[in-house]
DNA sequence: AAATATGATTGACTTTTTCAATCATATGGG
DNA sequence: CCCATATGATTGAAAAAGTCAATCATATTT
């Protein structure tokens, strides 16, 4: 990140600060709910992908692990639709989660063709090492909410999520 | 029926409705507001490329076009800094869209090395339709949510994404 | 039992991201 | 004014992510 002469300027410090970007910010394009998901998410995702990378981690990763030790015992087909992501790129994150011996695929007895992803021991102290990254960086990228504000937010993101 | 689990679905409430998902919906990561977050647009940018592919268009060019024709005069440099895109990916934008005759390469007399992109008269047109279909897709996007709670969900998000 | 559907997997292929290098132009310091 | 350094646009390469079709094993339907 560049270091502009006289940055902080108000308390909005956070990217795109101190240059002569503000003039965008009245566009609007800037005010377009989806757009701002999508740069909210870019930012977000972004910090949190950066500080999971000391435990070698994506919040890609992160999200299926998170999953597999939900105590859900998530399958992969499941997996893929809850994140919406194809069947071929869980197989890629369960193999890379299964060969650092994270996570375990497991027989679903109740159908053979399916595989049941499973938290290791170690998978699971993992997780609570990824889950207080994580908290850290949502932290971060929340820093402009209280409390109360993150709940509606988390509430009106749910909506239209799901 | 390409997209796997994104748009699509019944024009009502949830998708995913009815298959034995709603077990995830109760973890921890279902409730994060960055995951949320990220759901919420890979399901709004899904629809809106959809609907905007009958332009020709996507969220990203739809982007570029729409800042070229906000009136600010934006250079390369400031829309890569504004759409957090690399300025190679800026490249590639603005070419296409000069290619089609919608925008236009303008030296900036303050700075030779900067381009200013303006859009045509026939980019002005190509916005006034992408920007009704954009209307269309977010509408539909944020049909759970009434006025005031999208006007509540864009001053949070944009105290984050800014 | 046969036909059909589904979960996991592989491989090919496209798109998106990320980086390093280059050229032209600006800018700041002697 | 000249030099060193920084910046905007561009190219090209490489890595990562996303899309698709085909296959195998197992379920389900008829």
């Amino acid at each position: 990140m560049p270091a502009p002469t006289t940055a902080e300027a108000t308390a909005s410090s956070q990217p795109t600060a101190g240059n002569g970007l503000e003039r965008l910010y009245t566009t609007d394009l800037a005010s377009e709910i989806e757009f701002l998901t999508a740069r909210a998410r870019s930012l977000g995702s972004g910090r949190a992908n950066n500080m999971l990378a000391e435990l070698d981690l994506k919040v890609r990763s992160y999200s299926v692990l998170s999953l597999a030790c939900s105590g859900q015992n998530p399958s992969q087909r499941e997996l893929a639709d809850f994140l919406s992501l194809d069947p071929s790129q869980i197989v890629a994150l369960v193999d890379q989660l299964e060969k650092r011996g994270a996570v375990t695929r497991e027989a679903d007895p109740r159908d053979r063709r399916s595989k049941v992803i499973a938290p290791t021991a170690a998978g699971r102290r993992l997780f609570k090492r990824a889950e207080a990254i994580i908290r850290q960086a949502s932290d971060q990228s929340l820093a402009q909410l209280n409390d109360q504000e993150r709940e509606t937010l988390r509430d009106l993101l749910r909506r239209i999520a799901f």
